[in-house]
DNA sequence: ATAGGGTTAG
């Protein structure tokens, strides 16, 4: 069976068939070693580990065992083939079982294991269940490493009920999952979104007796923040207490990152100070976290309480906490204190890295100070600090925003010297750069050298492309470039519908805007406030004004919130065409939520001041 | 099992 088995399997083991061949090559060498009075023996290889050994001198070794007499134990075989299989050279691992079999080598329970594992991660999981089949009979057991093989191979296979029924049927039959196998099993079911059916297998196992490990909880929780489901992961901590199990810093420190990411800052601290109560100690994990957070979201003072509670507890800043106060300060423009607590992290001897580089030179990009960003640049390569595919980005786009889409190119060509490569922010930059210049053929050029260098486009990439043709005003283009996005199959939100619609009524296509508009209802994508205040606008300018208030209607009754882009054209195209007591009734009640006339709705008041149709008091209202 | 930098409509 296990001949006929790899017989008609894939003829790509048959590749490493000329592997095996070689070998005979080293082999020979291996006895004019054994000649010059080397000892070359396959026991003290094996005896001092095969964690650096090289595929080719692996299989020389596997020649060496088989032709020794007498015969290595099968525990010498499985450890090398588990080594091989650890460079994941699977097919070798199976094509040198099937030597051994010709050898008259038999099989034991790990070599089997092994090439279930080999199997399973090929995807080949009818020929993993055919070993696991022939050694049953042999009166071999499937023990927990042959089933957890199994388990990793349904989960890959997208079988994943097969992998839940498997796991159940090990606990009906006595064995016990271990951490790895729940481990497997959580992840293939993330692999596939399933948050909930991984919580409750969870939930199951231990209904059943099995106590998983704090490791297997910080795997759930993980998977659960990552997939946006804080309130599960916290439910899961709440469940953990009731069971009296501690959940670890690092658990914690998940669940504190999450509530961060989701705007949950003040859930985030009530959850630290918990921690402190239940007497698990934070790390600098924990810190760093909470100080990146609180000054992404301005709460300066709060990161430095917490930045001085540190060092006092001599909890000692790393590279991240540095680089997270580094790139909010550079953000902010604070440009002083970003440089000088770069100053501070070389005192400290910690040093600089990619990622600090980076935040500087994006926070000088971003203030208009191109030449100092370029020259701190030259200075990490002068400090012997690479810079990657995310620097590079982010000088190309400095370049790009102050109109010097030429140099940035320059720039791009430069990485790909240095071996990066572009990604599909670097190509989105570029076009995008282009066509902000106007110009629509080097962006066209590059789009092209996107696509066929195999990079990817994005929704992001679509929607460059098509604000910028809108922009210029090549509508023409713009729509057949959605048109291709549509039939790509791409998710396209709301945001990009905006663009087109802005797009339509900027060309004064008002009417193809509202087919698209109308179109939304059909597709279930909800319009947002931008969708309404372009909708409007575009409606204004078609002196449509009674469309343009039922539509403002519509959208306050949909539950959608006006802002002060709703309100100003609304209140201007009142002001030149309506009457001045609906625009008297709009500004009172845009003043009501909260928002103010702008700039050139000011303007517009004082030029109607001016030429005497309006008063004073308008002027009065608006701010 | 946990933390950091880049493109983003009116």
């Amino acid at each position: 069976m296990w001949r006929v088995m790899v017989i008609s399997s894939t003829p790509k083991r048959f590749v490493h068939r000329s592997h095996l061949q070689r070998s005979g090559f080293y082999g020979f060498r291996c006895w004019i070693r054994a000649f010059s009075g080397r000892s070359d023996d396959y026991r003290e290889i094996l005896r001092s580990g095969l964690r650096d050994i090289k595929l080719d001198d692996a299989v020389d070794l596997f020649g060496e065992m088989a032709k020794s007499r007498p015969r290595p134990s099968i525990i010498e075989f499985s450890k090398l083939l588990s080594a091989i299989a650890k460079m994941k050279k699977y097919d070798v691992v199976i094509s040198l079982g099937e030597q051994m079999q010709m050898l008259g080598i038999p099989h034991d329970l790990y070599t089997y294991n092994i090439f279930i594992n080999c199997f399973c991660r090929r995807s080949e999981l009818s020929l993993a269940l055919a070993i696991l089949g022939k050694m049953m009979k042999l009166g071999f057991d499937p023990s927990i490493v042959t089933l957890t093989s199994l388990l990793s191979g349904y989960c890959h296979g997208k079988r994943i009920s097969d992998a839940v029924a498997l796991v159940d049927q090990m606990v009906e039959m006595g064995c016990k999952p271990d951490t790895v196998t729940f481990n497997t099993l959580i992840h293939g079911l993330f692999l596939n979104n399933k948050v909930s059916e991984a919580v409750a297998l969870l939930e199951r196992m231990v209904l059943k007796g099995c106590q998983p490990s704090l490791v297997t909880y910080g795997v759930l929780v993980n998977g659960i923040c990552k997939r946006g489901h804080t309130d599960l992961a916290l439910n899961l901590l709440r469940n953990m207490e009731e069971r009296k199990i501690e959940a670890g810093v690092v658990i914690y420190n998940t669940l504190i990152d999450s509530l961060c990411k989701y705007r949950h800052v003040d859930d985030a601290l009530d959850l630290f100070s918990e921690m402190e109560t239940k007497g698990v100690r934070p790390s600098v994990v924990t810190y760093s976290t909470l100080i990146s957070c609180l000054c992404n979201y301005g709460r300066w003072s709060d990161a430095s309480r917490l930045l001085s509670d540190m060092i006092e507890r001599r909890i000692n800043p790393d590279t991240f906490t540095f680089n997270a106060l580094i790139d909010a300060f550079a953000k902010e423009g604070k440009l002083l204190e970003a440089e000088r607590l770069y100053e501070e992290m070389i005192r400290r001897s910690i040093n600089p890295n990619t990622v600090t580089y980076s935040s500087l030179i994006n926070g000088l990009c971003m203030h208009d100070r191109l030449d100092d960003a370029i020259k701190m640049f030259d200075l990490m390569v002068r400090k012997g600090v690479l810079p990657d595919v995310v620097t590079y980005n982010i000088l190309i786009n400095g370049f790009c925003k102050c109109k010097k889409v030429d140099d940035g190119m320059e720039l791009f060509r430069e990485m790909s010297q240095r071996g990066l490569v572009g990604n599909t922010i670097t190509y989105n930059i570029l076009i995008q750069g282009f066509l902000q210049d106007g110009d629509y053929e080097k962006a066209q050029k590059v789009f092209e050298v996107m696509l066929s260098s195999d990079v990817p486009p994005s929704v992001m990439t679509y929607k460059i492309l098509l604000d910028g043709l809108c922009d210029i005003g090549k509508l023409e283009k713009a729509l057949v470039v959605f048109e291709d996005m549509q039939k790509s199959g791409m998710d396209i939100d709301i945001t990009t519908y905006n663009i087109v619609i802005h797009g339509m009524c900027k060309a004064g296509h008002v009417e193809d805007a509202q087919d698209l508009f109308c179109s939304l209802m059909r597709k279930a994508v909800h319009p947002d406030v931008v969708t309404y205040n372009t909708m409007i606008s575009g409606l204004c300018s078609k002196r449509l004004l009674d469309e343009a208030d039922a539509l403002f209607r519509e959208m306050k009754e949909g539950g959608t919130l006006p802002s002060s882009g709703t309100y100003n054209p609304l209140i201007r195209a009142h002001l030149k065409y309506g009457d001045k007591e609906s625009s008297a009734e709009l500004i009172k009640e845009m003043r009501s939520c909260g928002f103010s006339g702008d700039a050139s709705t000011i303007s517009l008041v004082i030029d109607l001041l001016y030429v005497g149709r309006l008063d004073k008091s308008f002027l009065d209202m608006l701010s």
